[in-house]
DNA sequence: ATTTTCATTGAATATTGTTTTAATGATTAT
DNA sequence: ATAATCATTAAAACAATATTCAATGAAAAT
């Protein structure tokens, strides 16, 4: 009674996870659908069967990340400085264990720099903004005396967009050797500047 | 005699300020010409005249970026460790004086990600790549214990990548909070480390 | 066993994008 | 003042991509 069924959900999983490859390589205005069909070994035609569009593939995805763990690094933390660093680890560890969820990462990233996504999607992608999010925690670590002095928002920004760029770079490229997330706390941890 | 030049000498300009302004935001591929010509308010058949093509608009521009500045923050310096605080402030000066330096700065990263370039421009790129460069310095400063432990290629790419992503963040949107270059050192130095 | 469903394809069509061209008129050179 | 040059445009030709469609056959339902 399944075997139609469940060489139909493999597909569906083939075809996310080729174009998921595809649109953070090329990016998602760039990725052709013949790009896809060619990964795939699937007729073009048979894409639009599964996909009624590029960009239903892409909207697709990008809700696959928005309810998946991606967006969810919310441990139970110390301190403000403690919430980095787990949050650091925790999507470092995801990427080693799990590529598909990396590369959704980066596609999440990716889309929230590009301005022409249909509204609901910009909408939901602006509520999960990790850096907005974050400024005020450092706020909070700042007042402990933890985290060091400095713009909030530069001191956000410096934290994930490393993030953000070196899991762009395990992504696309995945034998590269990772950091120690503890570095990237550094950037942070008040006690070692010079003014 | 020069009205003329002149005016095809600031249309050259023009076309080459705006190719790159929407290169870096949409990226190569995903770049249109009619997305220049409404830029610029120039006619497509315009563009041609000027430059042959696309893709010899974008070679100009990556061509001027070899030659100019952005690739050369080699700097006196006193160690290693000094040598990437130099390159870091000197980046985010040249940002900070010259928009147009910065944009070329995101371009030439972006190419270098561009799998489908000419090969000439490809191994020009490949010689200028200071990842690779800064490697042998980072082990240099670990020799000398002011630089942490840990693989190299990692923390080359720590401090890179996160300068890069950085600098994207500001060609894309100038009105950001700049980062004190010293943070992004804590990176790298040696002395806070918990293991 | 027959009918229905539906995954699959390749080709047709529609859309979008690139490049070339011929015509125009304003500047420059003579 | 006349001729030559050449920046400029709009439209034509060409090319690539996206999307739809009708036909096929194999699985599922009856």
């Amino acid at each position: 009674m399944t075997a139609r069924k469940e060489q139909k959900e493999k597909r569906r999983q083939d075809i996310l996870k080729a174009g998921l490859s595809i649109f953070i390589r090329k990016g998602y205005e760039a990725t052709k659908i013949n790009d896809i069909a060619e990964k795939t070994g699937m007729s073009v035609g048979l894409l639009y069967h599964y996909f009624g569009s590029i960009q239903l593939l892409h909207e697709e995805l990008i809700n696959i990340g928005l309810s998946g763990r991606t967006g969810q690094y919310f441990p139970q933390y110390d301190d403000p400085l403690d919430y980095f660093l787990k949050a650091a680890k925790h999507i470092f560890d995801m990427a080693k264990a799990d590529h598909f969820t990396a590369e959704l990462f980066v596609l999440m990233n990716q889309a929230q720099r590009n301005p022409n996504l249909s509204n609901s999607i910009k909408g939901k992608l602006e509520q999960n903004n990790v850096i907005v999010k974050s400024i005020e925690l450092i706020e909070e670590g700042q007042c402990q005396g933890i985290i060091r002095k400095g713009n909030p928002m530069a001191l956000a920004l410096s934290f994930w967009l490393s993030i953000q760029a070196y899991m762009e770079m395990i992504a696309l490229n995945p034998d590269v050797p990772y950091p120690e997330p503890h570095w990237l706390i550094d950037l942070l941890k008040a006690g070692n500047d010079q003014n």
